[in-house]
RNA sequence: GCCUCGGUAGCUCAGUUGGUAGAGCAAUGGACUGAAAAUCCAUGUGUCGACAGUUCGAUUCUGUCCUGAGGCA
């Protein structure tokens, strides 16, 4: 049966460097689930996987477009499932890491996306009626056409609204359908967590480090070459606009880029918690005397994963033959601090 | 040692002529089907420094103590 393994959780718990050395003991490719990771020369701000992290394994979906091109859930989930399948067919299982909640649940949902591409000028149209009049004046208009959609979202959920709108006006069925597991493939996901404020922590040193890596100097120039796009309105990207048109200090946008990723790590928080599929693995308060790694294989083992194709070069690690609990290491990439 | 002004939510503070309290920021819970790091919805979380007194009732008045800042010796 087709399988893959999903490393995800919230931003700054260590999903890239996991990641890398569980592709590298399966001798697999890493796919990205990150929304913002697509986008070429957004690297600092997105805490993008450098090349020197990927440490000679193959990763999918990272600077793939520009970041005034367009991209979308949809068009992932159609790539992401077909270079998943083709490293299936290799006997290889792929690593799919991510917090992009909707990316990763475009992989292990049953998501049926509709058919309708998005339209600018639909957009347009609307967004433009929503400034003019206001929001609750197209979400009244909605309700007048679509009651059961406009019953289940919310008044002033002007995203939601126009694309319902975008939907109807292409005239595309309308019909809602109910989410269901992605049954097709054997999944193990896997969440990265740990305690609430030891996170908040770690969210606001790293983007302390951002900035001291030319966070301002990247988003300045993205801005100067693109003007402003969807890309930038990514975290770490807006924040920084603001104060390049005067908007206010330095500091007062370091001190929202700060909060806004905390209340990301929130919202993915929130996000995965309801899965009941993940497994989730208390980075820094660890449950066993292991170190991630070896836990997350151990895992696999348990769940009936094969490791045939494990790369077993590291000395004294885990192997297929070794009792649990034996040949453990600390791995140090589980310090490590990056998505 | 004396004097003055403070001690109320995680932070900065407001307030109650005595009926257990509210703003900003921060935070918390949730939604999510082709822009998703987006877009939204909901929520005050509190021994009012401690102890005692007056009172039907004290965060509020009185006393003592603890504690912070400043001033005088």
């Amino acid at each position: 049966m087709k399988k893959f393994i999903v490393i995800t959780g919230p931003t700054a718990t260590g999903k890239t460097a996991l990641s890398v050395s569980l592709a590298k003991r399966l001798n697999s490719e890493v796919i990205s689930a990150d929304s913002m990771q697509i986008y070429k020369g957004m690297d600092i701000g997105t805490a993008k996987v450098s090349p020197h992290e990927m440490q000679g394994v193959r990763h999918h979906f990272v600077d793939i477009i520009e970041p005034n091109e367009d991209y979308s859930v949809a068009i992932f989930q159609r790539d992401a499932l077909k270079v998943i399948d083709e490293i299936n067919e290799d006997g290889r299982v792929p690593i799919i890491a991510g917090g992009s909640g909707l990316y990763v649940n475009a992989l292990v949902y049953q998501l049926e996306f509709s058919k309708v591409q998005r339209n600018d000028d639909i957009r347009q149209k609307y967004t433009k009626m929503a400034d003019d009049k206001s929001v609750e004046y197209l979400y009244n208009e909605l309700e007048k056409i679509d009651p059961k959609y406009a019953s289940i979202i919310a008044k002033q959920d002007k995203r939601r609204i126009i694309r319902r709108l975008e939907i109807i006006e292409s005239g595309a069925d309308t019909d809602y359908d109910f989410r269901r597991y992605n049954e097709d493939y054997e999944i193990i996901i896997i969440g990265l967590t740990m305690p609430r404020d030891i996170l908040y922590e770690r969210v606001n040193k790293r983007v302390d480090a951002m900035m001291e890596l030319g966070l301002l100097q990247e988003v300045k120039s993205v801005y100067e070459k693109f003007g402003m796009t969807t890309a930038l309105k990514a975290i770490g990207y807006k924040e920084m606009i603001g104060y390049l048109d005067g908007e206010y200090d330095l500091d007062e946008a370091v001190r929202l880029v700060k909060r806004n990723t905390r209340r990301f790590a929130k919202r993915q928080l929130t996000w995965f918690k309801k899965d009941e599929r993940i497994k989730w693995f208390d980075v820094i308060n660890r449950q066993g005397t292991g170190d991630t790694l070896s836990d997350m294989l151990d895992y696999m083992k348990e769940k009936g994963f094969q490791h045939a194709k494990i790369n077993d070069y590291t000395s004294g690690c885990f192997s297929e033959s070794s009792p649990q609990g034996e040949g453990r290491r600390n791995n140090p990439l589980d310090e490590r601090v990056s998505d």
